[in-house]
DNA sequence: TCTCCTCGCACTTTTGAAAGGA
DNA sequence: ATCCTTTCAAAAGTGCGAGGAG
């Protein structure tokens, strides 16, 4: 088995290794290093296989990591989707995410190499029902699915290679298999959750953990369903997505389409059970019959000529074949109605042209990230789908309507209900941004927001200056800045009374504080925390996180050649790491217990994203990635909800998450720190008695990167399990199958 | 009875192989 | 023989609706 420690540098203690049993795979003897786009850089950087751990004095340089931002370039098709309740469909199989992320990278070192995660965590402890056109808490969520991360099929991949295209998630797949064996990203249903990208810098392959800067857009949080509630979001989706473009108006699948085929099917049918009941031995029954077949059949048909018209050939024709044949015209009859059903789809297909040309217009600007597109029309949800349009998103958007917004701050409400997040308009300030016409609030002045110019897509942004209110890129806290600095100065107050009402969505959260602590909870409430409020109450459990290539784009897979012995980690770009010697090393099991703990205070950086950079932090690894950071109002847990800010905390002050780590290719991810707590927020608003945790305590659930046994798979290494200290028994199982494969 | 999930369907786009021509 | 373009079919991604389970 190849494993690699991801994140030596963050050595939290004992951590508990070996837990991922996979097949041993010879690396391929043939895999390039790098993709084309990266030969250069990786050739620049000299292959470190089983390195020494990273010492502390190595710092990438702050400069870089400081002005490292990222911009959500659909962003305003995300607000659209968020402004009505941003739904994601879950299924066994594993489903895409739409709107997909769509991200623009910059500040990066071009000669350095990153790896991108993505991770979803839960937004807040509650089930959610769609009741009343809204969606309403119901519950306690359910015990928390093991995190599972997907990487970036390209990673590692250097700087320039991020920043010079745009970096797309769209082979991320959700699923609600608690079983599954692919690698998607497991979630409930009916929970809401919040994306999280983070990037790591890897300073060669094998070396992980220089820096890391994570990234949250509020507008990017999702309800999961197994089938759309929200009519809206299903016109939205379908107007959106061209996959769905057949369930357009226009389309062959449209709701008219489909209806007009189903009467006809339920017609023929009907004639057809009457012509078989009929007594086929009376000539008479069968001529009249005949004659009421061929009025239905007729009557099946597309409109014949106007009777007014001279040539009727088809009224012959007709009458010629359906009177003296009875089964035949049965026959005729349901060919005839399928026919007319053929003959309208094209009839609307070659009607459709205009409308689809529109249509494929807009799909065209959504899949080139054209903001423009989808920017539109809100405020108001719009009830139908035309009332998408291409028009730019004013800025004053926000409005969303139908949703109630469950009042994170009062846990006790039973029902709290979700409205669609509201975006102030915070564009304005950003010179970048077309849509920008309003004038930010006070505490908008301070948000950056993601949005990127509608144009060049597919060209790296110009990048904005961080000091630059106006930026629409969100700004990931250096690390250099003390966990206990607010990122963001210029912003003054959070909404963070948590006042329901108030909405700072669209900006980007800065992740919540990382303590740079021990973990120990003990010594995290002893930490002096600028901010405010006490650490939220550890009560969410941490799931295990596992990193997964299940969508790993094809040419990846090819890369890879599944070999007998140990597995590497066979990203595209790696393909000196199976040689490290020591991979082979057997992992010590780690006793590291974590503990969740508090969260520092956040401090609510209104500006858009929520980057933290550091060189990792631990986050308050016990402290569930579950807090809701994105939009404290929608959080029925008051104590969770209630604030918006997020110090910026800095990971490498804390002596456990530098402490140079065993390089060692057997190693997987085992950190939990890995992944800040999302919504450091709510500390703001927590009460002094922890609110009940829903999710069950979990124990530390350190990274791992663990390769995917799965035969069936040609990329190894594909997941990256945070797994819990003491072991997490699903009711299904065990999470992982020490056998060969990573289950649950 | 209600809610939620699964599955199959019809439609679409995407992708890659094959064919043809320069 | 190589490269490029076009064509085609398979694969995969969509939402819908029926039906089943709890």
């Amino acid at each position: 088995m190849l494993s690699m420690e991801m994140y030596p540098s963050l050595n939290l203690g004992p951590q508990r290794i070996g837990d991922c049993f996979y097949r041993e795979r010879e690396p391929p003897a043939h895999m390039p290093l790098f993709p084309p786009a990266c030969d250069v850089a990786a050739k620049s950087l000299q292959p470190r296989m089983l390195a020494p751990p990273p010492v502390p004095s190595e710092p990438a340089p702050k400069t870089q990591k400081d002005e490292v931002k990222m911009e959500l370039e659909n962003a305003s098709l995300w607000k659209q989707f968020s402004s009505v309740g941003t739904e994601m469909i879950i299924t066994k199989k594993g489903r895409r995410m739409f709107p997909g992320l769509r991200l623009k990278l910059s500040g990066l070192n071009p000669s350095l190499r990153y790896i991108l995660l993505l991770d979803i965590i839960p937004a807040d402890n509650s089930r959610y029902r769609f009741q009343g056109g809204s969606w309403q808490a119901v519950g306690g969520a359910e015990a928390r699915l093991p995190d599972r991360v997907f990487i970036h099929p390209d990673s590692p991949a250097t700087g320039a290679h991020w920043q010079s295209r745009t970096i797309s998630f769209h082979y991320a797949k959700l699923t609600n298999n608690t079983l599954d064996s692919q690698g998607h990203i497991i979630l409930h249903s009916l929970h809401r959750y919040q994306p999280r990208i983070h990037v790591i810098e890897a300073r060669d392959v094998l070396r992980w953990g220089g820096g890391q800067h994570s990234f949250v857009f509020p507008e990017t949080q999702f309800i999961t369903v197994t089938a759309y509630q929200n009519s809206k979001i299903t016109e939205l989706k379908i107007n959106s997505n061209p996959f769905a473009k057949g369930f357009r108006e226009d389309g062959m699948n449209s709701k008219k389409q489909r209806d007009a085929r189903q009467k006809r099917k339920i017609a023929v049918l009907t004639e057809t059970l009457d012509i078989v009941n009929c007594d086929p031995c009376d000539s008479t029954e069968i001529l009249s019959h005949s004659t009421d077949l061929q009025a239905l059949a007729l009557a099946s048909l597309p409109p014949l000529p106007d009777p007014s018209c001279e040539f009727r050939p088809d009224e012959a024709s007709y009458e010629d074949t359906l009177i003296p044949d009875q089964p035949l015209d049965l026959g005729q009859a349901f060919m005839a109605s399928q026919m007319s059903d053929i003959s309208i789809s094209m009839a609307n297909g070659m009607q459709d042209t205009p409308g689809n040309e529109v249509a494929n217009g807009m799909i065209e600007r959504t899949n080139t990230m054209g903001e423009p597109a989808y920017t539109c029309t809100f405020p108001a949800a719009q009830t139908n789908s035309s009332s998408f349009s291409s028009a730019p998103l004013p800025q004053s958007s926000s409005s969303f309507s139908s949703l109630s917004i469950p009042d994170s701050s009062d846990t006790s409400d039973p029902q709290p209900s979700i409205p669609p997040i509201d975006y102030p308009p915070i564009f304005s300030s950003s010179p970048t941004l077309s849509s920008s016409s309003t004038t930010p609030s006070l505490q908008q002045t301070s948000f950056t927001f993601p949005t990127p110019p509608p144009s060049n897509t597919s060209s790296p942004q110009p990048l904005l200056s961080s000091s630059s209110p106006s930026s629409n890129t969100f700004h990931t806290i250096p690390e250099t800045i003390s966990p206990h600095a607010p990122a963001d100065t210029s912003f003054t107050a959070t909404p963070s009374t948590c006042q329901p009402g108030l909405i700072q969505s669209s900006a980007a959260f800065i992740y919540p504080n990382i303590l740079p602590t021990n973990p120990d909870p003990a010594s995290l409430t002893a930490l002096p925390l600028p901010i405010q409020n006490p650490p939220p109450p550890s009560t969410l459990p941490c799931a295990p996180t596992s990193f997964a290539f299940p969508s790993v784009h094809p040419h990846m897979q090819n890369l890879v050649s599944p070999s007998s012995g140990h597995s590497a980690l066979h990203l595209p770009n790696l393909s000196h790491q199976a040689q490290a010697p020591s991979l082979s090393a057997p992992f010590p099991s780690s006793t590291f217990t974590h503990r969740s703990s508090s969260l520092p205070p956040p401090s609510f950086q209104p500006s858009s994203c929520l980057g933290v950079s550091s060189t990792f932090q631990q986050t308050v690894s016990s402290t569930p990635s579950l807090r809701p950071a994105a939009h404290p109002q929608s959080f029925p847990n008051a104590s969770t909800s209630s604030s918006t800010s997020y110090p910026p905390v800095e990971m490498g002050a804390v002596a456990q998450f530098n402490p140079p780590a065993p390089y060692r290719p057997e190693m997987v991810l085992h950190h939990q720190s890995l992944l800040p707590q999302l919504d450091p927020s709510l500390q703001s608003c927590i009460p002094s008695t922890p609110p009940t945790a829903l999710y069950p305590a979990f124990p530390s659930y350190p990274l791992r990167l663990c390769q995917d046994p799965h035969p069936s798979l040609s990329i190894p290494f594909r997941h990256l399990y945070r797994q819990h200290q003491h072991g997490h028994h699903h009711p299904q199982g065990s999470y992982l199958d020490m056998s060969t494969r990573a289950v649950f």
